[in-house]
DNA sequence: CGCCTCTTTGACACGTGTCAACGACGGTGG
DNA sequence: CCACCGTCGTTGACACGTGTCAAAGAGGCG
């Protein structure tokens, strides 16, 4: 399976250019870096950038979902991550990476060879500063994440999942029939919430039974009582739905 | 209990000088730091920040050991970070934090207040660059924390959390005689390996009996046999003791 | 149509949590 | 100086959630 490598979008129509890296840049700071970017597409389940391996070029994600993950000697492994839409990979300074990245869905990026862009770095402040704030928003999730795994139940995982799924992707729906789309396998969600699969599709099955969820077929999923979910997620009471 | 508050070293004296936010900085823009800072000392166990509340100050940890925690609604509660040294409290552009800070063992902090602070990171390139490199620090780790919270047991978390602190504390010792000192209580171990409290004593117990560990008492440990704990911790079997 | 991957479900095992009792240590006050 | 008390740590018995192993169903693609 080929994916195509699609051209460029000019960066003033690219859809990703209110949140991306780019966010803060003037019109200057575009055009520079337009002349930089290439495009450059994955299939589902391809691998992007090894562990360990040198760092050649970073890269905002354009569209579709990737994933870090690491793995322990004997294969288990555990999702550390998951970038969507407007997310960046590769760090300044940094020419190699402690994890393996792989395209969930399939995937475009808009690449920039990584030495020419540090150097852009250094002299935008703005961008700069944009990748210092992208940096803050993983190390938030990645402490939410810390919670989940070391101190929730697997009802609660999925139930959390469920939930920050709902609240990217349809805001458009009437309240109580949310529905979204799974991006990624049983295995990869359990990759993510350090479960086994098995565990993962029983908590789907009992959240179904429960009348909180359903499924129209494996992917596809409509929230039939968002609060009842809320309640399942173990976290504060108050939070997500009324805010 | 009460801890004096230290009056504060001259910059060019200070022992994490080399190590702290300040580590890029030459004598014009350690002379402004200097003006700025004052320090606070806080007692162990002691809260430092509560999570949601406004931020007025950054800080840089002089000495002792802090932690970062999160709790869920019904008190469970995962320590998310743990600060030594050198690390800093506080974010630019963030006017709260989403989680609690508390002295482990008696703190002082290096301590700057938040809105001066923020002008002068924009004003010194130094200053923003080493935030940024402290901020993907600990990005790295929260993201190792989260392959040990997913995938390790009990067993494992305790050998990598051994492992961590010997690293950190005493390469002067001979090969094979490591000693350090356990910077917590059992619970707080638990809560940052997210265990039980009984699990942590039961695992210390058992790496004792196996002649891996032994304790002179209830804080100091000895690591009898590091090349034995690393093969307990999961993770590559080349890893630590060789490289 | 048949193969392959993904998913579901069941039976069972085992690791870790829970509950409880006891022991060790350190600080305080008589 | 010693007795007391509170906190912290250890150990045991048991329960329960989740992992493991296995089999079969569901859907997609050649």
């Amino acid at each position: 399976m080929t994916v195509p490598h699609l051209t460029a979008v000019k960066c003033s129509e690219c859809p990703i250019r209110h949140r991306a890296v780019c966010a803060r840049c003037d019109t200057d700071e575009l055009d520079r870096l337009e002349s930089m970017k290439t495009y450059r597409s994955f299939a589902a389940g391809e691998a992007i950038l090894w562990r360990g391996e040198p760092l050649e070029f970073v890269a905002s994600i354009v569209s579709g979902v990737a994933s870090l993950s690491k793995t322990l000697e004997d294969g288990r492994t555990q999702m550390v991550g998951l970038l969507l839409p407007s997310d960046f990979i590769g760090r300044p300074g940094r020419s190699e990476i402690e994890f393996d990245v792989t395209a969930t869905s399939d995937v475009t990026l808009c690449c920039f060879d990584r030495k020419p862009f540090e150097k852009l770095v250094d002299e935008t402040p703005h961008v700069a500063h944009r990748l210092m704030e992208l940096a803050l928003d993983e190390l938030d999730s990645a402490r939410d994440w810390m919670l989940l795994l070391g101190r929730k139940t697997a009802r609660e995982k999925i139930a959390t999942f469920i939930e920050m799924l709902v609240r990217r992707s349809d805001l458009r729906n009437a309240p109580n029939n949310h529905t979204t789309v799974l991006p990624m396998t049983r295995d990869q969600i359990a990759n993510y919430l350090g479960l086994t699969l098995e565990t993962v599709s029983r908590q789907f099955s009992a959240l179904k039974k429960d009348g909180i969820i359903d499924f129209s077929d494996r992917k596809n999923l409509v929230v039939k009582n968002l609060f009842a979910l809320h309640q399942e997620t173990g976290d504060d009471s108050d939070g997500g739905v009324l805010a």
